[in-house]
RNA sequence: GCCGAUGUAGCUCAGGGGUAGAGCGCUUCCUUGGUAAGGAAGAGGUCAGGGGUUCAAUUCCCCUCAUUGGCUCCA
């Protein structure tokens, strides 16, 4: 007999290799029906496999993250028994659940695979579940496992089963299919009731791009068909507060062509809500002993072979600017960092004048990919909310803390509560992609999560995703359709005043080497409008939005007290316009409404007589008539509200 | 850069081998109004660009460009 806790703590005895199943029958057959996997002692097991220990244990249904993991990781087999019903000969590369769905990886030698084929193997996939095939677990020898997959001639597995030890190796089955896989699965294939592939994508073998390119298909499945339209309504929704489309809605930003690919143009409302981001960082920052500096888009190319950059990214940017000059050669900036140095150059400094904080909302230039541009969030030029901190070796890690301090105050005026910190460290497998010694970075990572500890932030290290002067923390935040983008950013720096030989006098009247801190709390403007757009679905708080009012006369016989009710909001720095338009007011309301603008001012023969406006709330309703002090007031508490720190 | 999809009016989209449609927007006129669309008339398109097949291409085929879902990359 084996001793199984439950995870009330209370503790059953079981016949020695009874599964999780036979765990949750004895519990109860409702149960029973629902349990997709098991946590045995902390990992995630087949419900089916025999337990032969003493084992705490945990039940997994469709409720818990690791019991869909292991549903959607079950229906990547499906996919791939489809796959290979339907397309002989077809290789499989590797197919995970992933945070929403499952993926397949796989190699249709000559055959392109297209989207309108999709259909086809969902179908193929339902008639496979329905037959509630059993997933089953085999130990297989590493030589056994090579020699099936050498028939198979699939030189994908073949090269995983390379890479594990013998003796650790599974297959599953279920109905004609086997895989090579770690597991675990859920009991059968009839779990799976509603199937959704979602689009095809290239992918690179082990995300290397030298690798071959599989066809990747993406999928999500449910357990129910209701979850399945729910999911597909959540997107449609979703896609409803893409930056992109919102961005066009309401005038924000615009693509030219001939302008050229990712240089966004900030129409005037665009604008406005950019000025308003800008003052509010602009008047932290003055709070927090920031000194603006100013600096030119273009630098001599001297500047960025000293700072690296030439040498790492010379190529693969915009190429150089030329002059009449012979050999005289200029670069568009791609960051701001080397012109900030040397304004610390300008003149000596002393210990004492330690920490130097000079800020910029400095526009850069990058040459990314063509496939990589994105609406806002991936541009090719883009204005940072840049600043660089020159401070001694032992102000580093209070200064760190300080910039978390005002990262985490403007992510909290702007309700993003839901981020990511995540600790972006050197890949150590491949050194060489990083300037600097190991002695400085292992410094900086260190000062970096010991800052982050300190303030309590939860964070999740990433190898490999450091910068290439040094590591960084990352404030991760998700788009409206759930892609991670970083915005705020904070990186220690040990290399640039090295390279820049930058100084400072100690007090012991010797020349000391500053450490740099690079900081953007927003990341760029672009991207940081881009996310906010999708987070407020374009309802921007009162004191960002572009258009705060709209003033709404009932008929034009109200023209002229309109305008006076406008230039008194505009006194006190309340923005908007009057829709002038021989219109009806439902229509103008119904398109400030559209517009998404906070306040509507109406204004007509009532309002006139007794000096007083018509207020209307976007997304509220009518609120009835306010005296102007009334309405202001209103509208200074709302935006004291929306800034207070919560 | 790579794999897939898409490209028709300012916007959202329908159509289809015989030279093009809707709604919204825009312009003009009528209407002067009370909390989410008043009425009428009109303007607006090399059907992304180039090449091919055809008596005929916006429609079929190829290439390019752009957009887009991913992959790689990302100072």
């Amino acid at each position: 007999m084996i001793k199984i806790t439950l995870p009330d703590g209370s503790v059953r005895e079981y016949s020695k290799g009874s599964s999780s199943m036979d765990v949750a029958k004895s519990i109860s057959e409702g149960l029973a029906r629902n349990v997709l996997a098991a946590k045995i002692n902390g990992e995630v097991w087949d419900s089916f496999r025999p337990i032969e220990e003493d084992s705490a244990i945990q039940l997994l249904t469709w409720n818990d993250t690791d019991g869909k993991a292991t549903f959607w990781h079950s229906s990547a087999h499906l996919l791939a028994e489809a796959l290979e019903a339907m397309y002989p000969g077809v290789k499989l590369g590797i197919g995970p659940s992933i945070e929403a769905g499952f993926y397949y990886d796989v190699d249709f030698g000559e055959k392109t695979f297209g989207e309108e084929e999709l259909a086809a193997v969902e179908k193929k996939m339902i008639e496979l579940a329905r037959q509630k095939n059993e997933f089953k677990r085999q130990d297989i020898s590493k030589a056994d496992a090579l020699k099936y997959y050498t028939e198979k001639d699939d030189e994908y597995k073949l090269e995983l089963i390379n890479n594990l030890d013998d003796g650790t190796i599974t297959f599953y089955h279920q109905g004609n299919f086997t895989d090579l896989c770690r597991g675990p699965h859920i009991p059968h294939t009839g779990f799976v009731k509603a199937i959704k592939l979602t689009s095809v994508a290239g992918a690179y073998w082990r995300g290397d791009e030298n690798n071959k390119q599989l066809t990747r298909i993406y999928g999500v499945s449910f357990p129910k068909q209701k979850e399945l339209t729910e999911h597909l309504e959540r997107i449609e929704e979703a896609k409803k507060r893409d930056h992109r489309k919102l961005g066009k809605e309401l005038d924000l930003f615009a693509f030219s062509e001939k302008v050229g690919l990712g240089l966004p143009l900030w129409l005037p409302k665009g604008t406005m809500l950019r000025d308003r981001l800008e003052n509010f960082l602009r008047k932290a920052q003055v709070k927090a002993g920031y000194d603006p500096v100013v600096t030119p888009h273009i630098g001599n190319k001297e500047l960025y072979v000293t700072s690296g950059h030439y040498e790492k990214y010379g190529e693969d940017s915009f190429q150089p600017i030329h002059t009449p000059h012979e050999g005289e050669e200029f670069l568009l900036k791609p960051m701001n960092c080397p012109h900030h140095c040397e304004i610390y150059k300008a003149r000596p400094k002393s210990y004492k004048e330690l920490p130097i904080r000079y800020a910029e909302f400095g526009t850069v230039y990058r040459y990314e990919q063509h496939g990589e541009l994105h609406g806002l969030t991936r541009v090719r030029g883009f204005t940072q909310d840049d600043a660089h901190i020159f401070c001694r070796p032992d102000q580093v890690k209070e200064e760190f803390i300080k910039v978390i301090d005002l990262v985490l105050y403007v992510f909290n005026a702007l309700g993003f509560t839901d981020f990511t910190a995540q600790v972006s460290l050197r890949d150590p497998e491949n050194k060489t992609k990083y300037i600097g010694s190991d002695a400085l970075w292992d410094r900086a990572e260190r000062e970096i999560q010991e800052a982050a500890d300190e303030k309590n932030l939860i964070t999740v290290a990433e190898k490999g995703e450091a910068a290439f002067y040094g590591p960084k923390l990352d404030f991760m935040v998700k788009d409206a359709l759930g892609r991670k983008w970083q915005l705020g950013t904070i990186q220690v720096d040990y290399n640039l005043p090295e390279r820049f030989e930058l100084e400072y006098t100690g007090a012991d009247n010797q020349k000391h080497r500053p450490v740099m801190i690079h900081r953007a709390p927003f990341g760029s403007l672009e991207r940081f409008v881009a996310v906010l757009i999708e987070h407020c679905g374009g309802n921007f708080p009162l004191w960002l939005s572009p258009d705060q009012i709209a003033v709404l006369p009932i008929s034009e016989k109200y023209e002229a007290y309109a305008q006076k009710v406008y230039n008194q909001l505009a006194e006190e720095d309340i923005r908007g316009f009057i829709d002038h338009r021989d219109e009806k007011i439902g229509r103008k309301i119904r398109d400030a409404e559209v517009k998404k603008v906070p306040y509507m001012i109406i204004v007509g023969e009532k309002e006139q007589e007794n000096n007083e406006l018509s207020v209307r709330r976007h997304g509220q309703g009518d609120l009835g008539s306010l005296s102007f002090e009334a309405f202001t007031k209103k509208y200074q508490e709302e935006i004291d509200k929306d800034l207070e720190t919560k």
